[in-house]
This record gives C-alpha cells, sequence and structure tokens, in this order.
DNA sequence: TTTACTGCAAATATTTTGCAATATC
DNA sequence: GATATTGCAAAATATTTGCAGTAAA
C-alpha cells in the first residue's frame, strides 16, 4: 500500500460517504486501494463541478500522486455507485459533480460558470411526474443563459462602443 | 459549384428554415454553399437525433459527398443560427437535433433510446420561472430511466434467472 | 479578382486499453 | 499465492486546424 496517514483516517473513518464506498466496493468484489480513498477524498473536499484534470490536479496537490487512468477508474466507479454524476454542459468538456439533492444547474454561456439552486417547486412537479411508457430513475434540468456578473460586463461593452459611435458622428 | 438538381431547388426554395439559413449567413457575411444546403436539407428530413456521422452518412446515402471537416463547420453554424442543438446524455456521445419547441428528452440508460415528449405544463412552469441575478436563453430537461420495451426485456431476464435457480435447487 | 470555403491530412483533446509490476485479499 | 489494480505508453475516438486548391461574390 502506498502509505499516506491522512488517506488510511479518511479510509478508516466512520464517514458515511467512505462507508457507502466500502459497501459498493465489497459487493461487487472490488479491492479498497488507498489510491480509491485518495481520490474519494479529494472529492468530497470539493463543492461544485469539476474535471477530470481539475480533479487530478487536486489530488496531486495534496501530494500523493495517481495515474490519470485511475482517476478514470475510480470516477467510474463512484459514477457506478451513484455517489457522482457526470455532466456535458454545451461547448463545455465534462465536469463531474457528487450526488447530493436534486438541483437545477444554471450555466452561464458567457463565462462557464455553473451554479446550482435549489427549486423545490420543480422537485415536487418532478416527483409526481410520470412518463408514458417509461420509468423515470433520475433526471438533469440545465438552464443556459447569462450570469449577472457577465450581463453587467456586457452592457459595458455595449455602452463603450455606444459611446466611441457617438463620438465619431460628432466628427 | 458542386451542382445538385435538389439541392439548388433546395436552396432557391421558400422553405422557412432556408430563409432563416439565408439571413443568418448574409448577415454574418457567409457564402451560401451548395455543401451548406445539401447539409441543411439533410438535417430536415431527420426526426429526432442524430450524431456526426451519421450525419454525414446520411449526406453521402444521398449521393452528395462532403468532408466530414465541413459537416462540424456548418452544423456549428446552424448552432450558431440558432437552428440545432447538440447534446451529451450521460454515456453517451454528442447528437443533434433541430430546434423546435420545448421538449423534455427522455433517455433509456439500457439502450440510449431517446424519446422526446412534450409538456406543456413544465413548459409553462419554465416560462414563468425566473432565477436570481441569472437571465435565462433556454434550458434542457434531461430524464433518464428506462424504456418499456428494456423494461420487458429485462424483467424476462430476471424471471429466467429465478427459474434456473428454482432448477438447481431442486437437483 | 478577392477572399471565404472545402477537403485532406495532420494535430489536439479526451478517454480507453494492453500489459508488466505491484498491492490487496 | 491468486488475482485485481495501478501506471505507463500506446491506441482509439472525437473534434479542430493548417493549408492548398476551388468556388462564391
Amino acid at each position: 500500500m502506498k502509505t499516506d496517514p491522512n488517506i488510511e483516517d479518511f479510509a478508516s473513518s466512520n464517514n458515511p460517504v467512505v462507508r457507502k464506498f466500502n459497501e459498493y466496493l465489497d459487493s461487487h468484489g472490488l479491492r479498497r486501494t488507498t489510491e480509491r480513498y485518495a481520490i474519494l477524498n479529494r472529492i468530497m473536499g470539493i463543492n461544485g463541478h469539476f474535471t477530470i484534470e481539475e480533479l487530478q490536479q487536486l489530488i496531486e496537490g495534496d501530494g500523493f500522486r495517481v495515474s490519470r487512468s485511475t482517476v478514470y477508474n475510480t470516477v467510474e466507479l463512484l459514477m457506478d455507485a451513484r455517489m457522482l454524476r457526470r455532466h456535458v454542459f454545451e461547448g463545455m468538456q465534462a465536469q463531474y459533480e457528487r450526488i447530493t439533492l436534486p438541483h437545477t444547474h444554471l450555466i452561464c454561456t458567457t463565462c462557464g460558470k455553473v451554479k446550482e439552486v435549489r427549486d423545490t417547486n420543480f422537485a415536487a412537479f418532478m416527483n409526481a411526474r410520470r412518463f408514458n411508457a417509461f420509468n423515470t430513475d433520475h433526471y438533469s434540468l440545465y438552464v443556459y443563459g447569462t450570469c449577472s456578473t457577465c450581463a453587467r460586463k456586457l452592457k459595458r461593452t455595449r455602452q463603450a462602443v455606444k459611446d466611441k459611435d457617438e463620438k465619431n458622428k460628432k466628427r
């Protein structure tokens, strides 16, 4: 085993996420490797979305070296264990996030930032919703638009163009 | 120009989709090439989702040869013109579809088939919905689950396993 | 005639895979 | 000790790009 006291502590902790992962590994005859816990441990510290690249860099920033293949492999397991979800928003590379309570994703098409918002009305609507000849497992709502920061910047740019036009007209 | 009477007819037709595309091309100083109309023409004949690969094969099935780069390029233009949308459903490759009325996507996680359903209640909900510090442009709702065909198959498989277990027990 | 577009081949980006070394059970 | 897992490098996949020839305006 690659030794790392922090990760060993995490792996043997009573953290419900660790327990869930253990159950998944055990029930599938998979092994409890240090790499898997190091990755899970890092993911637990991330709020929001991350790419594979970012995840690996964070892990290595912790001073733990894992190969790209292992990151992919573990992320795959976590998805299978229903602990992680993969999202591909329009025009962006795949991003992952821990599965928590259902929420809506607001994606700014200008800066690419993704914000999660809870929407109890929508959740209630979906809970009640039944589709013909289809058994729902889970769902994702992606809302694309412009965040307030980008809206402000765009407004400023437009104003600047307008000002310039005005100036040119006067000449 | 690569000549093709069918495509020339289509390009000079009064089809609203053609007109919309023409407007987009003209307003962006882009050229009206036969390839672009051949691709648009083929897309018009597709109901539902398609991949780049499938699209190119359909076009070539029509006896019109286009390069992969041109397919990508034109699809990009059509997305920019808000005539086409790109979707990446969990675990599948990118698929495209014409922009029509808003609808929900039901994705079978077993066979991968995607079905569109109109949902006026949901559409009304989204029309009324405003998000804090966010200006909505458009949205996508992806619902994952099992279609009835796959549900039936799975049920049969489970029954077969059960029968086999029963049989083994009797020995 | 000017320059945008196409097609090709090469480059990139992302993810997957084969395999030898290694760690888990 | 048996075998699942890791890490590496190579392969596969999907998409983008540079460039020379071609076509649209």
